[in-house]
DNA sequence: CAAAAATGTAACCAATCTGTCATAATGATT
DNA sequence: AATCATTATGACAGATTGGTTACATTTTTG
């Protein structure tokens, strides 16, 4: 698997820290990979989204002055940005104004915190961020219709019989049990199997769509995806 | 649609405040209900319990220091729930210590604020939450008239029957249910579904509103489409 | 290390979509 | 009613699109 797909399921979360001071950044850094996180650093706006590209972060700490940019247009852009738009945002901020926490929470942030912050009670945050946006069930299941996905086991069944698949069209098929009867376009489709900035081919997704079809064809689900000319594809019932 | 459903999709959102001194509990209620939202009191955990068998809130707020049990307790037993087990948190505690604040985050709050909390914060924190738990799911929804077009499902009913079209048509249609009872003109049409600088012919529009129509006759729906002679075509009711 | 599996591309074909034209139908104007 | 202007319709060819197979390359497995 690619570093560009790293998500968390399985694996430590990771974190970005967006934070200019250095001594801070790295205050945070070293505490939280002691908690057992992996994380990533920027010293600014543009570091941020350089960084952006290459790990999906599990949950992100900004804070609120950067150099180059303000938090709150780094949180715009990620908020706009179709592959990472989810993810949980911690506003960190030197200055104790109501007015800035209010502005911080409406414009997209999940959550406030005054310097000089206690580690205690960022950690606290962060777990408990995570704790809701990876789902409140300690095995992680997602099923529709007769296909049953268990991400910890990592594995498929059909209508009780186990499926083989590959981890692409493992991947591929998790993105439409999470987005069943949604259309899913081609390079939304690339964005979060391959990554943003991968240069895979249009029709590759074809071909293993093909070849998750033939799998589910195998089990007698062989309609379930559903080609949209022009667009992509939807998991469909039936 | 019973009480006990009640789920906030299209209405006012729930909040439920379980607080036991009357001062706050009333001033938090009333902020609310200022800002929209519907509010449930509950003066102590068992009134809380009583309350969620009856309505299905979309946030609680939960004071720290309850008469008849902690905050923490009546958290354990929410998340414990089957139903309501995933509703938003935030507590809100007198005491600053920092043990309990953290404390109150591990066992399953999403939120923690100290009294006396700012309602301006309190409030932007509510929004956040709320944004999260159900604001990234929106479907968007065109209806006019029986015919529904839903925009992540990329597909369009009349009368609950699905409604098969090309992607220009899909798109022509979407322009006529965004300006129902309004007139395009046909280098509106052209501009919008074509773009500004194509060289597609004018009689084009003329072809795919045939196409449109033909594709509406079937699901008995004729005359949607009316022409205004020289200048372009409208969406009407019948 | 050899064999098997997985992955990304290219190439081919079939289905479908699209734009244009010619012609018919309709409406407006005189 | 005759003429002109505009739109509807059907047919067609070229373009686009997606399904499929084959293959080279990489990765994993035994």
């Amino acid at each position: 698997m690619s570093t560009l797909t790293k998500k968390s399921t399985e694996m430590q979360n990771n974190i970005l820290i967006v934070e200019d001071d250095m001594a801070i950044r790295e205050m945070m850094a070293f505490s939280l990979r002691r908690e057992g996180f992996d994380t990533f650093k920027a010293a600014s706006g543009h570091e941020a989204l350089e960084q952006l590209n290459q790990v999906n972060p599990d949950l992100i700490v900004i804070d609120w002055g950067l150099p180059d940019m303000s938090g709150i247009d780094l949180i715009d852009m990620i908020r706009r940005d179709e592959v990472i738009r989810e993810v949980p945002i911690i506003m960190l901020t030197a200055r104790a104004e109501e007015s800035d926490k209010v502005k911080g929470l409406e414009r997209g942030a999940d959550d406030y915190l005054t310097k000089p912050a206690s580690m205690l009670e960022l950690m606290a945050r962060i777990r408990a961020h995570l704790r809701r946006s990876q789902g409140f069930e300690a095995n992680h299941q997602i099923e529709y219709k007769g296909i049953v996905m268990d991400a910890d086991a990592h594995e498929v069944s059909v209508d009780g019989e186990l499926l083989s698949l590959s981890l692409t069209e493992y991947k591929l098929l998790k993105l439409f049990l999470q987005n069943p009867n949604k259309l899913l376009a081609r390079d939304h489709i690339l964005n979060h199997i391959w990554g943003r900035n991968t240069f895979v081919e249009d029709r590759t997704v074809d071909v293993h769509i093909l070849r998750l079809r033939k799998a589910l064809k195998k089990h007698n689900k062989e309609k379930w995806i559903q080609t949209v000319r022009g667009v992509g594809y939807k998991l469909i019932n039936q």
